[in-house]
DNA sequence: TATATATCCTATAAAAAAGATAGGAATTAT
DNA sequence: ATAATTCCTATCTTTTTTATAGGATATATA
């Protein structure tokens, strides 16, 4: 299951998307909008900012937008912002490498195998922008 | 991530898989060859039973096998028993729904349409049987 | 039938992760 | 100068995960 952490984010992402305006959005009106707790989100939009899917203005009249255009955000970005790796079990990860503690050859583990497979699909699923799975139907 | 546990569960399953013994093997004889806590191995076994993922014999000479053919066990029936749904969100789970605590319509939630789709996607390749995974390349 | 080897069951402890909050420094428009 | 804001570090609380403990129940076999 996705974080209340990263579920935050994407509601954030969404809001900002929704709110192009020339004036960047403060976190005390996303959190109200959004019910997100004030302080939790400040630290949500600092890990989004240092990954680059938002930028901020500071001081009065400032506050946040998005970085990049709406069809260059991912559920994957977002994910691996907030949450980490994408991939079942860590020594598959592409960003997030670890090999596992009691592994004696990764080329032959079949566990690793089978979540080889899984990620790569998983991660073609995940990394299409949020634009092309957010929008409205007719 | 997954967790340990079902990693551990995983294992249990492909070992038990390898072994089609005439004969249950002992949890004893799983944790020692899998490296996996006796104990908490005896809990992960309860559950794949009472899933119907494996079946037991009590008493000497006891122990485990696979309750089906390896071709009906996907990784999804292994994830659900251990770790519960596999969808990121709770309100578009099949057999775990909850719904958002804060969510005012379900119906055009952005967040909850984005993440059905995924879901489906993902359950999709997360339900194909372990054996067409896991097995060995040529 | 006694014994050893198992599963089965409930409960609890320990460790780690997630979720949330606190307090204040730095910046900037008005 | 003031108010509104981002930015930063630290800490607290709650929940979840991981693991262990102790014993009840079942059964093959010597």
């Amino acid at each position: 299951m996705l974080s209340k952490k990263a579920k935050y984010a994407i509601k954030t992402i969404l809001f900002l998307q929704d709110h192009p305006d020339l004036l960047p959005i403060s976190a005390k009106a996303i959190a109200e909008k959004e019910h997100i707790p004030y302080k939790f989100l400040e630290n949500i939009l600092r890990d989004l900012k240092s990954h680059q899917l938002v930028k901020s203005i500071r001081g009065a009249e400032g506050g946040y937008a998005l970085a990049k255009d709406p069809s260059q955000i991912s559920i994957a970005q977002v994910m691996r912002a907030m949450d980490g790796p994408i991939a079942l079990i860590p020594c598959i990860s592409e960003r997030f490498y670890e090999s596992c503690a009691e592994c004696e050859d990764e080329e032959t583990c079949r566990i690793r195998r089978l979540f080889a497979e899984v990620r790569t699909e998983m991660v073609e699923i995940l990394e299409r922008p949020i634009t092309t799975l957010a929008k409205e139907r007719e």
